[in-house]
DNA sequence: GCCAACGTTGGC
DNA sequence: GCCAACGTTGGC
């Protein structure tokens, strides 16, 4: 899950604890996250910092629900053509779980060959994208060994 | 701050 | 249902 850390960053987690997803506007991303389970674990990403990174790890702790933002006109995520009836935009809940003590670089990632698969790599767009248990274990692995 | 890549909208 | 126009994301 990739967040600007401006805006919310694993710093704000760790003071929250946990927190719900709100704001995800893309079918494709909406649609991973309806794919969670409560106990999925979760990469934490900052995007739009230099040089972008993971910076942690998360886990879900309550599967999708309505985002309420999308009912709220003040809130720069409300969406008219959704109701409460019908709504279109879903979020998770998710528990801070880790901050990794060095970040791990898109740089570095981009450098492993066992992540050239990796959706992060080939779609830098999508802000809720899938991790395969062997790219999830290769980056924690990365995290360990840089500590 | 720029701009390529991508997603969405809406006219036809 | 195609695709041009537009808006947004995010790496650089």
């Amino acid at each position: 899950m990739k967040s600007e850390p401006d805006v919310y960053s694993i710093d704000d987690l760790i003071a929250d604890g946990r927190t719900h997803w709100d704001g995800v506007r893309n079918y494709q991303a909406r649609n991973n996250m309806m794919k969670m389970a409560v106990g999925d674990e979760v990469l934490y990403y900052h995007s739009r910092q230099t040089p972008p990174a993971v910076v942690g790890r998360a886990k879900v702790v309550r599967e999708f629900y309505p985002d309420f933002t999308q009912f709220d006109e003040e809130s720069s995520y409300f969406d008219a053509r959704s109701s409460e009836e019908n709504p279109r935009w879903q979020m998770v809940d998710v528990e801070f779980v880790e901050k990794f003590d060095s970040e791990i670089s898109l740089t570095e990632i981009k450098e492993q060959k066992p992540l050239a698969d990796m959706v992060l790599v080939n779609n830098s767009r999508l802000s809720v994208q899938p991790v395969s248990k062997k790219e999830f274990d290769w980056i924690l692995q990365m995290s360990q060994s840089q500590s």
